[in-house]
DNA sequence: CGGGCACTACTGGTCGGACCAGTGCGCTAG
DNA sequence: CTAGCGCACTGGTCCGACCAGTAGTGCCCG
């Protein structure tokens, strides 16, 4: 009978039950962001274990993102507050030897933009709105400081719009993915022709993309932002590759 | 003047080093997916620290993916192939912050399985479409051994759509999201009543997605996907936050 | 009495050496 | 020529030590 399957098991070493130990009482909110964890000393008497056990564990933990220890601090390695920067470092791993594709990516993007503003255009309340159209305006205004401030004020507003579509989860997904995107074309773009004529038409494609979420159109707005990604990204993208990034800029889905 | 603008030093670790040189190391192929490193003996005589060092740096490389090492092996740590698998642990970790509610992982993965569906109807070939079939039979089959053999052959069928999706990312982020859905009300999945209707109607859905995608009708297939994600999670999500995914389900978008 | 400063008791970072269970390879015996 | 054994070496863990640096304490001086 096959009634009872066994598990494989795995040798777990004993940094790793740490770890995950650790790991576990920060998911269920027994360590909260902020708060301290113990001296490595006394973490080697709680979990039986040397120091260099616990420091194995830590670095692992540290690397992930989760605390921050300095030296000499009496007060312990430091939980921090969740930051999506640990999904950037392997994102950009990934991209970088080429298993994804930049049209991979920006397709991706498009994704997640699209929905992000299809959801803003149901949810946003008045005051979003009010902040969005503030935004597009220091867009306007960051045209004359150059590319970097323009690209802050981009972002800015894109935040806008993943708040008030109501869900992180496709905010933070795309923020990353876009810093990677840039990461792989950046010495491309900084060799760009005619930068205000490209920040003019971007500024061009968030109004309008504001204009639909205004009126909630949300079909619309996604489209439009699609659109804008496509003809922001497109040169950089093989051609074999593009075709199929335009059919999806225009899919009413 | 601004000319000559410092960088922020920071104090790097001796085994923050070693991360840096190893990950170099891999990013420029210099190390391949296959090939071994040194061994931690031979590393700190390489890199003149002690082994402490080396295994801390190792444990994080580790920890992230890039190496496995096991006990014994004369050959050392191998250097394992590039994997999507990677954004896995900080993804799930995202999604389980406390910030996140059920209701947005749903409606997280109806964008991606949306997506994933749509864009398999345009891409699919025929070797992919017959796949799609055959493991849909398998899901038939499988509805009289109980539910973990069916949830199985559906986790099968939804791969094969994100295969043909050609988009890696979606694939990747629906199913840890999956997964993280599943974590949560996994409880409440086990007293579900009258499972064999619930996995008969699964079914029936997923039939209707393959035909959509058979018949290149992409917005249909996205919209059909998210309908079947409404149908089986609805019930489970808090009540005032279900309008929002029903008009989402149904959405042209 | 208040503020600045040295002191101290810790911290994390690194080192070197040690032991163990386990692995892979080469050598040997059949 | 092969099957099996032994050995050299692996990674996992432990111990004890030293160093530079931090934060809080309490003293001393103004």
């Amino acid at each position: 009978m096959t009634g009872t399957s066994f598990q494989p098991v795995r040798a777990v070493r004993a940094y790793e039950a740490i770890v995950e130990q650790v790991e576990e009482a920060l998911g269920n909110g027994a360590l909260r962001p902020g708060s301290r964890l113990p001296s490595e000393r006394d973490l080697m008497g709680q979990f039986a274990v040397s120091r260099s056990t616990v420091r194995e564990a830590l670095r692992v933990l540290e690397s992930s993102g989760l605390i921050r220890s300095r030296p000499g601090d009496p007060r312990g390695a430091e939980v921090l507050p969740f930051s999506a920067g640990s999904l950037r470092k392997p994102l950009a791993r990934l991209a970088r030897v080429q298993e994804v594709r930049l049209g991979e990516l920006v397709q991706f993007r498009m994704v997640l933009e699209g929905a992000a503003n299809y959801l803003a255009a149901q949810h946003a309340s008045s005051v979003q709105l009010a902040a969005m159209e503030t935004a597009l305006g220091r867009m306007r205004e960051a045209i004359d400081a150059g590319r970097p401030a323009f690209s802050a004020a981009d972002v800015a507003f894109r935040q806008l719009v993943a708040q008030a579509s109501g869900n992180m989860m496709i905010g933070v997904c795309g923020e990353v993915t876009r810093d990677v995107i840039l990461g792989l074309i950046e010495d491309k773009l900084l060799r760009a022709p005619d930068p205000v004529a490209v920040m003019r038409e971007s500024l061009r494609q968030h109004s309008e993309v504001f204009e639909a979420i205004r009126r909630r159109d949300g079909a619309s707005a996604a489209r439009l932002g699609r659109g804008a990604l496509y003809d922001f990204y497109a040169s950089y993208v093989p051609e074999d590759e593009r075709a199929v990034l335009a059919s999806l800029a225009q899919a009413g889905s």
